[in-house]
DNA sequence: ATACATTATTTGTCCAGGACAAAAGAGAAC
DNA sequence: GTTCTCTTTTGTCCTGGACAAATAATGTAT
């Protein structure tokens, strides 16, 4: 692994990773036939860990020095530390940024900086839930207008998928195609979805909201999609799910697998359709992401 | 301005920075107290017409020692010569990215590519036009499908906003907000009055596709809202995109005005609705905005 | 003991100048 | 006119040092 690489794929710079390797003697490269350093990939994952920490106000002076797992206990002990009252300042500011008066790309950043700051995966599994929730009561309870929620929902898009953009796989062939029914206008949480595959290997297409059936089982062939992933929230009638599952499942090639996950598929439990995998959560799909990536040489 | 900002502006990097003032003794910055370059706000303009010659194939050593104004005519020269055989490829390599068996980032890594190459509003004036009609034109003739328009719409907008997060302005008072009617789900045409807009200095807000009167009205009120901007493709219906009009005219307040333009609004040429202003393409637009904020101290 | 001012340390950013490979251009041979 | 080789250009990477802003540590007065 590069120098340019690296860079790229931790976010500092080249000369914080000299002075490092100068004061800390991490990371160590060995270097090229020329002198140029020459990464490995367990460096990458050990400099991410401890990004996040400094992030979380943690001195590299303290962190260099600990192993792969002390960084990872220390993480683990961090977030739980501060969790509830992180997580709610964190929401408190969120609505600041979405707040009248204030200024448009002011949550965009605020996104932005935190998703830096710990990282996509993590920012996705426990920010993103957290938010999408206090963002839906304050609009239930008419303290943000609809228009803010709109707003909230495309900075989000915008700041995950900007992030996703480096995370790119090659050609790889599990191709996992998102969108909701028609009717459904929440996105969401497909955008978890999309962000914990992705950055586990998967090529997600995200069609967005509302793609009709024959659209879907159109880009299907044309993209050679392994896996239809489909969320609804509780906003969807009950009924326009289930038919709209009915239909995409009758009209999907055998091979393709279609998943279901939302609060509006609930009902889908209790009535299960044939060949349609119905999921709680998105840690529920990741999992079964790796179990089919694990063992199934089938892709 | 010192030279994190100026690496900022311009993404080139500190060290093509250094070299090229070794090299061509530009740009030659002033020194602060203690040595760190302080670059002026006219080297700023000059790179940035540097590297967009650069990147459309010309050399360093070339351009350097020209002035501004001679490197203004190559880029307008440059521009025109290869203007169609340039733009017909450009098109060509999109429609690639959205055929297929394509990669699903390769269009928009191929979009932030062009924008990086040429500026964001070269690119938002010249190059969305050609690109937005050719997509249109390939999903008539069903060469795409749907879910190809849909995907390429996605990228577009995500590649411009994240360029246009470096635009922020400040918390400067004129501010526009976009939308377009109930029933049309084109956003392209905002998107390139947004970036125009944007880049001149205002505050946009853009709602996407299909926002309710009701709630454009509360947005408008919630972040003071100077100029309400509509736009409607072909596809919808005349009547609905007049009485959307109308509707939204009546519950505005007064001193917010109501700027309408693309083609579905056509018919609004014959029988113009008191307090709305029509606009045939971006540019009138953009005009209209400038004189609005050269002379109007109204803001 | 607690609050505040002062010193020490840490840490990121900037500076200079040099080496070198990949890419672009020029020119010679066919 | 095309293909090959050689030269120039240009971006990236190297080393090692200086320094200010931020953070921790220490001392002092209430």
């Amino acid at each position: 692994m590069n120098q340019a690489e690296l860079e790229q794929a931790t976010g500092l710079t080249r000369e914080v990773l000299r002075k490092w390797e100068l004061r800390y003697q991490f990371p160590l490269p060995v270097r090229g036939a020329r002198g140029q350093r020459l990464y490995q990939a367990k460096d990458l994952q050990k400099l991410q860990l401890v990004k996040q920490l400094i992030g979380q106000g943690l001195r590299p002076g303290k962190l260099m020095p600990l192993s792969l797992r002390q960084l990872q206990a220390l993480l683990a002990s961090g977030v739980q530390e501060r969790g509830p009252a992180g997580l709610a300042d964190a929401v408190q500011r969120l609505l600041a940024c979405l707040a009248p008066g204030s200024a448009p790309g002011a949550v965009r950043s605020h996104l932005a900086d935190l998703i830096e700051a710990e990282g996509l995966d993590r920012f996705v599994e426990q920010r993103l839930p957290v938010f999408n929730q206090a963002v839906g009561e304050a609009w239930a309870g008419a303290r943000l207008g609809t228009h803010a929620e709109h707003h909230y929902s495309e900075a989000v898009l915008a700041a995950v998928q900007s992030q996703l953009l480096g995370h790119l796989p090659g050609n790889s062939k599990p191709r996992v195609l998102l969108t909701t029914p028609t009717g459904e206008l929440h996105a969401l949480g497909l955008l978890a979805l999309q962000a914990a595959l992705t950055l586990r290997g998967a090529h997600c297409f995200n069609l967005g909201t509302q793609t009709p059936v024959p659209d879907v089982v159109q880009a299907v062939k044309d993209w050679d999609v392994t896996v239809v992933a489909i969320s609804a929230s509780i906003a969807l009638r009950a009924e326009l799910g289930r038919s709209y599952v009915l239909a995409l499942r009758r009209a999907l090639p055998r091979g393709c697998r279609l998943w279901v996950g939302g609060q509006g598929f609930a009902s889908l439990q209790d009535s299960p359709v044939v060949g349609v995998r119905l999921f709680h959560g998105t840690a529920q799909a990741v999992k079964a992401w790796q179990k089919s990536t694990a063992t199934g040489l089938s892709w």
